[in-house]
DNA sequence: TTGAAAGCGGTACCAG
DNA sequence: CTGGTACCGCTTTCAA
């Protein structure tokens, strides 16, 4: 009976939750009060800032998001972009990273899954557009024919960082690795376990790979032995990785038996490769040394272990993450800035020496 | 200059959207007649409908979303609590389908990863108590001595779902698989494959572990082959499921060499242990059956490939939200339902009969 | 069919 | 130091 009075007084939200103006009304002072003490203003007298924050916690305050969000014009929210989020391990390591640092700056973080569908993508843009978020993360994943949706986001000055991609001419902030320097250094590592005669796999020809073939390139003509262009296998088809690496690596080891070193641009590639060597009874790395790209888990438990490029993704993340909160927090322009993470080469089985 | 004073009466928004008002303003009639057009009411007159929408469309009109929450007592967000997201397989297919339905319902998706640290787990869901999320799904991590908040999240009638673990005593909606149907056709498919001497390998003792070691003893029960209790390994430490596997394994295939089967409770340590296998040099699936559980893109990929029992985490996750939007939209109390997802035994090398 | 006005929960400005 | 009040953008009565 108390309760339904009670109830009729005050808690009147949806779920239950008690507001400003309740706490208000119950100590007998204005709302307005209440907020500066709940935020801690220097101006109230510590005695009924302590009464507030009392009877605050005491009855279970959470302040309202929406209404916060609307009189402020901030939503604490930043928002990501990504492909194939979670099914792809590095996009999941990314969004970790940001995710932590959101939660330090006590923003929250709204995903969205692109799937590489640019349409969709553009459209959940646009709907972020007004009060849907503070800031924007993401991958660029087109294909350079419109990036007219990048340039209305750089137009609104909506904080943007692009991770792991950016449109290639476009002045934006933007983490990344360096693709060139990691292939270089994929391919010397093989060079210098003894391979010479050393072929390079790779997906279909977008900047990354180009980047990382261009690597393998630079190190080939560093070494005394003659680079043959033939060695260089682009696939453009769209199968999973494993399978690819097994169509592209047939021919390849057939056509090649004097192969000694495989650079594949991604470890799914490599593991189909060397899925197809054990066929050909070609021992790895006794006779082929293999080197993969982004050390997924699949590199570390393969039989043998695979050896490969880490690519950081949380640390990506975070400091994509960093750098939009730089943004958010400024009064005036941020230069844009480009941060280049490093990778390392991780050393197993498949590339040891002889 | 002309740009300037267009700016000085309108798209004063932080991000310089235009608003209702301003719509109103234009085009001369009241802001409640554009909220109603916008929004299709049937009262409005079609011809100053087609007005207001062709203008709202050519001056890029997107609703606040702040504003509209904070009016309906709507979030037109659910929230997803799961740990350790992304890097779990198989918790990231279940978020692609929660976001996959949400996104059909205009809906966005919170992610909040607790990384199984339950009291972070709590503070989160008070943030969203109020106005945070119009609904939770989640994963029950807890073990059992503090379900208080989960109380609490019903008590104020937030739409709340389960996925993949519930609380075991408490009245729930949720989303499971059934754990011990599974262990026991896991189990069956090795017998039938010929194996008679079956162990079972397993991480810790947990509600999901125990049930499908019940349905493991349920099915070797039903055999000939007698029980021995001996070979049900439990596995309370918490170091990588791989190298746990190995661990185990090590000294369960010396102590039994008479062992033709396996039954490993998750796919790492079904990897683990075939790991040690080849070591001992005991034959996969010759001389030894293996059978693993929930398809990680692991057992698909190793050699041998490794049987296993899938667990539609993209199902699930779309069954999840299903729910809670029927939860959400539903103008009186739904009652609790639980869904079971229907898991299948995947026959790969790992377990082919000899 | 449209307009006027109130209010969702907070914040911020101006007075006192 | 505190109270009063207007307003953020949108929806929803109530009147006309």
């Amino acid at each position: 009976m108390f309760n339904l009075i009670l109830s009729l007084n005050m808690e009147q939200n949806r779920y239950n939750q008690i507001t400003i103006t309740d706490i208000a009304k119950a100590l007998k002072i204005n709302p307005s009060t209440v907020s500066r003490a709940l935020s801690d203003s220097s101006v109230v007298k510590s005695s009924t800032k302590k009464k507030i924050k009392e009877y605050a916690v005491k009855h279970n305050y959470q302040p309202n998001y929406a209404a916060r969000s609307l009189q402020k014009k901030k939503t604490h929210t930043i928002c990501i972009l990504l492909p194939k989020i979670v099914v792809h391990e590095f996009f999941g390591k990314i969004l970790l990273g940001v995710q932590r640092e959101a939660q330090k700056h006590g923003y929250r973080c709204l995903i969205l899954p692109t799937n590489y569908d640019l349409h969709k993508e553009i459209n959940e843009i646009k709907n972020l557009l007004n009060g849907g978020t503070d800031g924007i993360i993401m991958s660029y994943q087109s294909d350079g024919t419109s990036d007219d949706y990048v340039n209305e986001l750089i137009e609104r000055k909506i904080p943007l960082v692009f991770v792991d991609i950016a449109p290639p001419n476009l002045k934006v902030s933007k983490v990344i690795i360096d693709d060139i320097h990691a292939g270089y250094m994929a391919t010397k590592h093989l060079l210098e376990a003894g391979a010479s005669q050393i072929a390079c796999i790779s997906g279909p020809r977008n900047v990354i790979n180009l980047q990382r073939v261009q690597g393998y390139q630079k190190a080939i003509n560093e070494s005394k032995s003659n680079l043959n262009t033939d060695l260089i296998i682009f696939n453009e088809k769209i199968i999973e990785g494993e399978q690819l690496g097994m169509v592209c690596s047939e021919k390849l080891l057939k056509k090649y038996p004097q192969l000694d070193g495989v650079f594949a641009t991604t470890d799914m590639l490599a593991t189909g490769l060397i899925k197809v060597a054990k066929k050909q009874n070609l021992r790895v790395p006794e006779e082929l040394k293999v080197i993969g790209f982004s050390n997924w888990a699949i590199s570390m438990l393969y039989e043998p272990s695979i050896s490969t490029v880490d690519q950081p993704g949380f640390e990506m993340g975070m400091k994509a993450a960093q750098l939009l909160f730089s943004k958010i927090s400024a009064t005036s322009k941020v230069s844009e800035e480009t941060v280049i993470i490093k990778t390392k080469v991780i050393r197993r089985e498949s590339s040891k020496v002889n």
